[in-house]
DNA sequence: CGAAGGATTTTCT
DNA sequence: GAAAATCCTTCGT
């Protein structure tokens, strides 16, 4: 259980409540170590960007629910939706420790060689957890998918955005926040590759 | 250890 | 029709 208000903030600031938060669904737990916060209209890079559309209508919607996308036609990825209903902001999972239901995430993710790949990356995190199209919009307060803030705020580190093409060139800012130090992080930072 | 390219479907212009 | 909030394998140093 979470108070739903906390996540009510722009993405900004939730992102950073996040890390150190675990998500437990269907027998696995998942410790945040990375996140990335899109806040939406004022936001490029953001599926919100261009306004309300099938697949983003539930990043408008209150904030605490579960919005998944299917991308590069292989993979989805997870959001946590955040701020007043209305606005189109999330904090998209970008890579987590399994600490408990290992042997499940294992058994998702066979063509994993090492266990803190399990679920380092978006898909990759949102497959070890057992998420899929169908939970899309499911209310993190209850039913399979549940998520618990940490008890105390984590250090973090911010730094610039990966992964995302329209970014324009000029305008870049430190939305991604990660757990420094933590193992399931530092190899993304390094060999990050940007679309030139 | 680091860099590069292919896979493959939904969504929006 | 083009692009996409990515992952995995293979090649090179």
């Amino acid at each position: 259980m979470f108070d739903r208000s906390l996540l009510a903030r722009p993405a900004l600031d939730v992102a950073p409540l996040l890390l150190g938060a675990r998500l437990i669904s269907r027998g696995v737990t998942v410790r945040l170590t990375e996140v990335e916060a899109y806040l939406g209209a004022d936001d490029p890079g953001s599926h919100g960007h261009r306004g309300k559309t099938a697949r983003n209508a539930v990043m408008f919607g209150p904030p605490g629910h579960l919005y998944c996308y299917f991308t590069y036609g292989m993979h989805t990825c997870s959001n946590i939706v955040t701020g007043a209903e209305g606005t189109s902001s999330g904090v998209l999972l970008r890579a987590g420790e399994v600490i408990d239901g290992v042997d499940i995430a294992r058994a998702r993710r066979h063509t994993t060689k090492d266990d803190v790949d399990l679920a380092r990356g978006p898909a990759r995190l949102t497959v070890a957890l057992g998420i899929t199209l169908g939970d899309n919009g499911h209310d993190l307060q209850s039913g399979d998918i549940r998520l618990e803030l940490a008890s105390s705020p984590s250090a973090y580190e911010a730094g610039p955005r990966t992964g995302v093409s329209g970014h324009g060139g000029s305008d870049f800012f430190p939305w991604r926040f990660w757990i420094p130090g933590d193992p399931t992080v530092s190899p993304y930072r390094r060999s990050t590759r940007r679309k030139a």
